[in-house]
DNA sequence: CATGAATGAGGTTTCATTCAT
DNA sequence: TATGAATGAAACCTCATTCAT
């Protein structure tokens, strides 16, 4: 088992003050998204960038060794909130409802994380080899997560004979595409109608036919 | 009623011979989108695309008016496929047949044009607003034809109420979503496997419950 | 009455620094004229310019927004000449010696300027309209200036009743041909010489025939 | 003696029919020169020219070796034109009235010529160093068949003493400015007009004082 | 003779990154 | 620690000229 060693900590910094650093990367992330989300990740500058962390470009280059680090920044972010999330214990022994509750958690943390969402569906090569493949990581990780779930309710009979894995699938993405199309499923409905239609579908997709 | 002018018609060109326009342009965009696939738009320069169309730079320019206009092509093919796909009469009078046979063309169709479908969502602002518009009025219209369908299937009872416009939407992602994340999804199964899956899950969420 | 507003403003840089800011530029502008001089604007590439300047090519952007706002510079240097140069008060009551005075002045300055008048005769079209009119309205004020002690000479009848705003032109265009033709003329005669032999002619043509 | 070739001998030509290369240069020429002074020699390009002629690109390449050639093709035409101006006998014996027509003449062929004296001022550099040196030995001669007369004048004591190389540079320039600020001119006066004022402004500069 | 597609050098401009202050 | 001036490579695009047809 390999040493995992957090990747934000291989981002070179002049500083030594550890908390400060965590602290302004954070800051330099959340105000760098929206431009990405706006105009691309490769049309906005370092200097856009800066100004608007109301800092100077040198200033960044203290807590980043270059620009692509800020997308490191917000994958891990992704990441680190896509762990967070399957911490939490949803562990209703009933498949239905623990997938119900998995399934609108999903869909609330893509919401929350839509910048984000968007930006590793846009910027995948902004953000090296290395990283891409810890989120993928993570990907399945949560996909496995949500088989785990499938797989009882299979076993069990709650839910009918199915290709769980795809099933998970569509559960990701149900999530990501709220946050990927909201300009447009946003004018149908609000977010809690989304997670309930949604809801409904995929379980009474999954539940045996009559 | 305004007169409806292809974009393709707009792009600059130093050639008169409509023809040859056609047919270096589809060749261009043919040998463009692979790479835009791999490094993404920005990351691709004019001088690799010259390169892939074993062309020199000027060349390209003399059917382009700018590196811009490659995006436009590939999302007008996308578009003109999806218009042909639509101009198909899957008529079958029983909604589920008719469903199950749109499914399946739609996810073929996203399976040809993937390099397109992930240009689309890719790299949206590559192809500027107007040619956005145009896209997303054949989505809407992609979006409405499925509807239709689900409505009939509705009032005639075959399917359960529900929410027709965003069922429609969770197939025309289930075509998307095959193309975005080929990669993963072919390692689980067969563009033909993937198709029987989704359209099981899909329809027996369609269909009344026990 | 609407506010004037300096068009060196209204260049684009990536500096604060006001003063720096003006200070490169004139040096930027006094390093580039002598090649416009030589080669002509079109064929002085911001190259060649930013090694005259002993400058990278960055740094030369990095205090302008284009190659075109050193034609704006270099025109609006000797607008702002023209208007210092109409400030002075040469108010000889004599229509004669002020005229004199004037005339060497102004021959003076367009001996000075000398590259500046060559710029605005040969690169009209690369100072942009706005600019050309701000000149063509100083070129006016300048004639009028001319013209009104012209005409306080005709109405005191020191002068021959004449066409004054020809005349006006012509000591214009005396002091612009001394730079246009130094070449030439200076081969001929020194400044002084040309000065003193203009300004003959020029009052010989205008007072009263015997 | 050296043996004069005409430059336009020199221009190579793909054709060996001598007369219609002859009548396409001029009918390019003639064409290429509103757009010269419409955007300048270096803004045009000889697509632009192709065009404005009704013929390929490879069609003017044709019949010229170069797009220099055409502003060799330019400045000749000026040569020539002045070469004929000069043969023609003003030979009224009186000083006064010689000058008279002189001037009036030189005008109007500066009026006729207002392109080529433009591009002359403008685009000096667009007519390689030999053709330059041709064109300023024709301006000599003009600036020194004016001073014949002008000597003439003196001699019999019709003009006071003058520096009469000055005073034929101001005749030469006289024309000059009408082509050159036709558009300022032309809003004050008519051709005829200025040509008369110009020539009583000239002409009592050079009488003798009261 | 005529055409116009093709070439590729070279132009202007941008921008990630460094480093003297 | 913070600044922002400076660098220079590399991007997009143009255009004089050639040459196969």
């Amino acid at each position: 088992m390999r040493l995992e060693v957090s990747p934000e900590a291989t981002i070179r910094t002049m500083s030594n003050d550890h908390e400060l650093v965590r602290e302004r990367r954070r800051f330099i992330a959340s105000r760098s998204l929206p431009l990405f989300s706006k105009n691309g990740f490769d049309r906005t500058s370092v200097r856009d960038i800066s100004k608007a962390c109301d800092m100077s470009v040198g200033a960044v280059y203290h807590y980043l060794g270059s620009k692509d680090d800020i997308g490191l920044l917000v994958a891990e972010q992704m990441r680190s909130e896509m762990l967070e999330f399957m911490g939490h214990a949803f562990d209703d022994p009933r498949p239905v409802e623990s997938l119900r509750s998995i399934i609108a958690e999903w869909c609330r943390l893509c919401d929350r994380l839509q910048d984000n969402v968007l930006f590793l569906y846009q910027e995948p090569r902004n953000i090296g080899k290395p990283i891409q493949e810890r989120i993928a990581e993570v990907e399945l990780q949560c996909l496995a997560w949500f088989e785990e779930i499938l797989c009882k309710g299979v076993d069990t009979g709650t839910f009918r004979p199915m290709d769980t894995r795809l099933f998970a699938f569509n559960i990701y993405i149900c999530g990501n595409m709220w946050a990927f199309r909201r300009w447009y499923l946003g004018k149908l409905m609000t977010l809690d109608q989304y997670i309930s239609a949604q809801t409904d579908a995929l379980i009474n997709s999954a539940l045996p036919k009559s």
